[in-house]
DNA sequence: GCGGACTCTCTTTTT
DNA sequence: GAGAGTCCGC
């Protein structure tokens, strides 16, 4: 406890019933929250197998995971941690059958789920103009996230489509592939609770304490979840900073957080407003930006490190020559003794990576990305995964037409539409179904299949009681390797370096002895490269704002601070709620930074093969040069700029180019000419005598 | 059923 | 501008 602030040490040795810890970015958090679950155990008595700690991400709970350790030794001393999804699924392969799906259940990845629903509204006809896929995939979501089963979900009407009558046929068509999307893994666990007192008060008495992390991005859902698991004790620690809520689209609620005194009364609350990150500098910038945003717990951040040197925003002309003042900012660092793997260039949209990458790549800058499409979500890697899953007996239906086909074994649209039908018709699983094909009696298009069936069923023997083998063989024999060459060597040879890497993982994963459920479990579950060994390398890190959260580095680059983009042209439509949230997005990039920070701004930004001309964000706004070093050729005021309201990165309206805004000037007096960058009409330079220009 | 060429869409963030 | 979806001839 010596190493915690009196704030801290409040908020760790706080007795029982509900408890809120408002903890500002870079206070502590993780500290405060191992410290209370050690004193729970050493001061308190309670068992540490009986205390639950809930992350948003694996990251997270790996890394609360290791410092539990590294302070009470023993590897967390059997503390209950994991993300909301994965504590739900394994209280789901315990209690599964209650809710008639099978304990080997499986779960189904974005992909697939996105498949899914495209054949339904296929099945139904109904044209994607009328009701576009993911319409209706981000409604079912959004239903889940408040807690609403299919019997629940309110009657929708869509261009005379019955929403709530397809949310029932997706959930059915799960249940026959014996599949649960990552939204059912936590609302089951709470229909769980709902319909079997049993079940429900058997999980309430397993555990004494649960702490939340993040817990401003929890959803309606989730929230019940806790409700319901701690209902009775009530002891319920959550952590979490509202300025800090980024997943509103994902269903979070900021008003959990908002209203936890209300919402369990008698909550003891703790302030953590002391920054130990980042440099006074930084913290006023990101005061400045937050302060504006009106529903929020009233705090502010307090500097604990020296004042450092000013943030910058920097102004490029495309993105490209974005990313080349972001690679020259980068060496520069570098040159002041920074390593690369303490820089992080961090975005709003991953499509920014692609200018990004290429320029760092031609300045030969060691750089990695993060996110993107993960390890598990790769083609090959889903193929093997299919064929590794039927070989253990686990695989489903939908793995078996999955990899039908692949290599070509003449099977097409109608061949897997009876091979589903006969799979069906057996009533068997597919990997029992491997067994009856195998001996030639499966008829049909299963007659396809005979040669890896056969090869498989050997395989399973030759194998016995040895998961780990019998994969690299059966993609060799079975011809998948040899079909990947016909993407083309590199490819090929990429994607067999992937599989390489996928037998490692499973010969490592099988040491700890799992089932080959929990090893699909482990996949479906594990996002990729959070775990990767390539965290030591030294590389700037490139990312999404949203996947930053939670981590720091020493320099931070926030690229495309532009209207459009951060705030995000889709968050508008939203209105208010939308643009505070893309506040606090900005504030979290800020707060990642521990002694730099840039900003830049692109005039000429092309998306989508067209071109766009974005104005600098309205956050900039916020943020007086007197906080954040505008870095323009001429930095001086325009002479009549207290009289026209106008200087540099003022907003302007021009009678035939519309809106626009200044982003440099040259000259005095009447010749003043200005830059001006329009939204519509490009880049102009007029002088400011004659061109009508109003303020805006 | 397959493969090639063509068209068309769809572009925020993630467990 | 790329990836997915569709059409068509073999």
């Amino acid at each position: 406890m010596a190493d915690l602030n009196s704030a801290q040490q409040a908020a760790a040795e706080a007795g029982n019933g509900p408890q809120l810890i408002l903890a500002g970015a870079g206070s502590g958090k993780t500290r405060t929250i191992v410290h209370r679950i050690g004193h729970l155990i050493s001061h308190r008595g309670i068992a540490p197998h009986r205390i639950l700690a809930v992350t948003f991400t694996n990251k997270a709970a790996a890394e609360l995971k290791a410092r539990l350790s590294q302070l009470i030794g023993d590897d967390g001393g059997g503390v209950v941690s994991g993300t909301f999804h994965a504590i739900s699924l394994r209280l789901l392969r315990r209690y599964a059958e209650a809710l008639g799906y099978p304990r080997s259940f499986q779960v189904i990845d974005a992909d697939d789920q996105k498949a899914l629903v495209k054949r339904i509204l296929k099945q139904a006809n109904i044209a994607s103009d009328r009701l576009h896929p993911s319409y209706l995939r981000g409604w079912i979501e959004h239903c889940k996230h408040a807690g609403q089963t299919a019997e629940q979900a309110p009657a929708c009407d869509w261009n005379g489509v019955d929403l709530r009558g397809l949310y029932h046929t997706y959930q059915q068509q799960l249940r026959e592939h014996e599949r649960m999307d990552f939204s059912d893994l936590i609302l089951n666990c709470v229909v769980l609770m709902r319909e079997h007192a049993g079940i429900a008060e058997a999980l309430q008495r397993s555990f004494d304490h649960v702490l939340v992390d993040e817990y401003q991005d929890t959803n309606p859902v989730q929230h019940e979840w806790l409700t319901l698991l701690c209902t009775g004790h009530r002891n319920l620690t959550v952590v979490g900073d509202d300025d800090q809520s980024i997943y509103g689209w994902r269903g979070a609620d900021i008003r959990h957080i908002l209203e936890f005194e209300r919402i369990w009364s008698g909550a003891g609350t703790h302030r953590l407003e002391e920054n130990y990150r980042s440099t006074a500098a930084i913290l006023d910038l990101a005061n400045a930006v937050i302060c504006k945003n009106e529903d929020r717990h009233d705090k502010c951040l307090r500097p604990t490190q020296e004042q450092g040197v000013p943030p910058q925003w920097k102004v490029c002309n495309d993105e490209y020559d974005e990313a080349r003042k972001i690679a020259v900012q980068l060496n520069a660092w570098c040159d002041m003794g920074y390593a690369w793997q303490e820089m992080a260039i961090l975005y709003r949209s991953n499509r920014q990576s692609l200018a990004l990458e290429q320029i760092l790549r031609e300045s030969s800058l060691p750089y990695r990305i993060v996110g993107g499409v993960g390890f598990f979500e790769r083609l090959e890697i889903k193929d093997a995964l299919a064929y590794w899953a039927l070989l253990n007996r686990c695989g489903d239906g939908l793995q078996l037409l999955r990899i039908c086909n692949r290599p070509k074994r003449g099977i097409g649209t109608k061949g897997q539409e009876q091979l589903a039908a006969l799979l069906s018709a057996s009533g068997l699983r597919a990997h029992e179904w491997l067994d009856v094909v195998a001996d030639g009696k499966a008829g049909g298009a299963a007659g396809k299949l005979v040669p890896i069936a056969r090869l498989i069923v050997s395989l399973r023997d030759e194998i016995g009681n040895m998961p780990d083998r019998g994969l690299m063989e059966l993609l060799e024999r079975s011809g998948y390797l040899q079909s990947l060459q016909a993407m083309g060597e590199i490819e090929a040879a990429g994607r067999i370096d992937n599989l390489h890497t996928l037998q490692r993982y499973i010969e490592l994963t099988m040491e700890q002895e799992l089932t080959p459920v929990e090893f699909m479990d482990r996949a479906a579950l594990l996002q990729s490269g959070e775990e990767d060994s390539r965290d030591n390398e030294n590389t700037v890190t490139l990312m999404s704002l949203h996947r930053a959260k939670g981590l720091e580095f020493d320099c931070v680059i926030l690229p495309g601070v532009e209207e459009g983009l951060l705030p995000h042209q889709r968050s508008l439509d939203d209105g208010e709620a939308g643009i505070a949230e893309e506040r606090r997005l900005l504030y979290v990039g800020i707060t990642r930074a521990r002694r730099q920070l840039l900003l830049t701004t692109a005039r000429l930004r092309r998306l989508f093969g067209e071109t766009h001309y974005p104005l600098p964000s309205r956050f900039i706004k916020d943020m007086s040069p007197a906080i954040l070093q505008h870095d323009m050729p001429t930095p001086q005021p325009m002479q009549d700029e207290s009289e026209a309201g106008m200087g540099i990165g003022s907003s302007v309206c021009h009678p035939s180019f519309g809106e626009g805004v200044i982003t440099d000037f040259e000259g005095a007096g009447d010749a003043i000419r200005v830059t001006v960058q329009f939204r519509k009409a490009g880049i102009k330079r007029l002088m400011l005598k004659y061109a009508a220009l109003q303020a805006v």
